[in-house]
DNA sequence: CTAACATTTTTCCAACTGGTCAAAATTTCC
DNA sequence: GGAAATTTTGACCAGTTGGAAAAATGTTAG
C-alpha cells in the first residue's frame, strides 16, 4: 500500500483523565466524587484544569511550575482551582496516568501476524504524528524522564517494560524467520522512541537549524521520509557469510 | 579496522567555565574579576559551584532549582555561593555556554576528507560515549530544550544551525560522489543526535526496561552495536533502479 | 605585627509558594 | 421562589526563595 501521508490525525483530548480503579478509600479528591461520581461542570473544569496543567508542566517540570501559573492558563484563581485539585502533585499524577497509556498505544498496535516492514513503519509513523501533534504530552514525558520518573517508576517497570518485552519477543520472532535483520530488539525500539520523539521535545532546536525556510511544516515530511529510509534499509535481512539457513 | 570499544573516555571537567568576550563593562561579576582576572582559589570555588549547579539543574531545570539545593551539594552557605555568583541565571549561563561548546565538538571533528562511514561510525561513537560519560550535560542540554531554550535561543540559531549547515554540506558531497545513501542530512544528524542522547536523557527508562539483569554496563555496548549497524546498513548506497549514473 | 584585602557567616527581607478557611456568589432541585 | 448544595472569591498563613547588608573571620604583603 502507498505510504499514507502524515495526514492532521484527529486530536484526541489526551489528557482526559480516566478512573483508575480505586476500591477502598473511594476517590481521595475533596469536592467531586463524594455521592455523585461526577458533575458534567466539575469534569468540564478539571479538563480545562489538566490543559492548562499540561502546558505548563510540559514546559517548566514538576518542580519549576506554580500552581498559580496554571491557574492563570485556566482561567482561574488558584483557590479555585485547587477546589477541584487539592494537591498540585494531584494534577500532575492525573496527567501522567492518563498520557502513559495513549503513549504506548501506538507499540501495542504492532501486530506479529502483520509484516515486519509495514509494520514499523506504521509504527514509526504513528510515533511522529504523535510527536506532531502532542508535543506537550512529549515534554512532558521528557520532563519526568529527565528527573529520574519519580512519580512513575511503577508504571515504567510494570506496564511500559512488560509491553516492551512482549514486543521484543515479536522482534526477534520476525528476525529468527529471517524477515528482518538481526538486531538487539530493546535497542531497535529505543532508536524508534528516540528518533520520533526528538521532533517533539527538541522542537525549538529542529526549527532553529532548518531555518526560517518553508520547514514551517515540512519537517515532519521530511522526517517520515528519512527514517523510513533509514529503518527500512537499516532493517532490511541481508544474508551474510557464515550464517546459518 | 577493528571497532574499538566504547571505552572508559577521560573525563575533562566539561563544566570548566571560559572567560568569553567580554570587552566594555568588563565581566559583570561582583567580587572577582575586578582588579587580578582569576585568584586560583576563585577558580576552584567557581568550580565547585558550577559542579552542583549542574548536578542540580540537568535534574530540576532552572526554575525548579534553588540556589539553596546549589550550595548545599556545593557544600557551602547561600549566601557565600552567591558571592562568587551573584545571580542564579549566571550560574546557569556560564553551564550552558560551556556545554554548547563541548557537546558540538563530536560534530566538528566529522571530516570532510575522511571515509564516509568512517566518519559517520566515529561521530556516532563519540556521542554515545558523552552520553555515557556526560549524562547530566546531556540532560542539562535537553531541559533547555524542553524549555524552548529562552537563553541559548541565539547560540543554536547562530553557532549550532552554522555548524550544522557545513556539516550537511559534506554530507551531501559525499552523497553526490555516490559514497552514501542519498538523504535528508539535517534529518540524518537528527538521527543520531537523538538515538544517542537517548542514554542519557532517558536513562532511568532505558534501564528499567532493560530490566536489573546485566544491562548495568552491557548497554551502552549494546547501543552502539545496534546503532553502528542501524546507520551503516541504513546509508549504505544501493543502486536503484531509474537512478542515473 | 598589621593594614588591606578576600572570604565566610549571620541576620534579614520582600516576593513567591502551596495550601486553608470562611464568607459570598451562583447553581440546582423541589 | 427559596432552601440546599455547589462553586467562586478574598483574606490569610507558614514555609521557601532569591538576594542584600554588614559584621566577622581569614589571608597576605609589607
Amino acid at each position: 500500500m502507498a505510504p499514507r501521508k502524515l495526514k492532521a490525525a484527529e486530536h484526541p483530548p489526551i489528557a482526559a483523565p480516566r478512573q483508575h480503579k480505586a476500591d477502598a478509600k473511594a476517590a481521595a479528591s475533596h469536592p467531586p466524587a463524594r455521592h455523585r461520581p461526577q458533575t458534567r461542570i466539575q469534569k468540564e473544569k478539571q479538563d480545562i484544569i489538566l490543559e492548562a496543567a499540561l502546558e505548563v508542566f510540559a514546559v517548566h517540570g514538576f518542580r519549576g511550575s506554580t500552581i498559580d501559573q496554571i491557574a492563570e492558563v485556566a482561567g482561574m484563581s488558584k483557590p479555585n482551582l485547587l477546589y477541584y485539585f487539592p494537591k498540585k502533585e494531584e494534577i500532575h499524577r492525573r496527567l501522567i496516568a492518563a498520557l502513559l497509556d495513549t503513549w504506548l498505544a501506538p507499540l501495542r498496535e504492532m501486530n506479529a501476524d502483520g509484516d515486519p516492514f509495514t509494520e514499523i513503519r506504521s509504527y514509526i509513523r504513528r510515533k511522529l504524528e504523535m510527536a506532531r501533534d502532542f508535543p506537550r504530552e512529549s515534554r512532558l514525558f521528557a520532563n519526568e524522564m529527565l528527573q529520574g520518573a519519580p512519580r512513575i517508576s511503577e508504571m515504567i517497570e510494570v506496564d511500559l517494560k512488560g509491553l516492551v518485552d512482549e514486543k521484543a519477543k515479536i522482534l526477534v520472532d520476525w528476525m529468527d524467520r529471517g524477515l528482518l535483520a538481526r538486531a538487539d530488539p530493546y535497542h531497535l525500539i529505543f532508536s524508534i522512541w528516540a528518533t520520533t520523539q526528538h521532533y517533539a521535545d527538541f522542537d525549538v532546536q529542529v526549527r532553529a537549524v532548518l531555518g526560517k525556510g518553508r520547514n514551517g511544516e515540512g519537517r515532519f515530511e521530511d522526517a517520515a521520509r528519512y527514517l523510513e529510509q533509514l529503518f527500512m534499509h537499516g532493517l532490511t535481512p541481508r544474508p551474510r557469510p557464515g550464517q546459518k539457513t
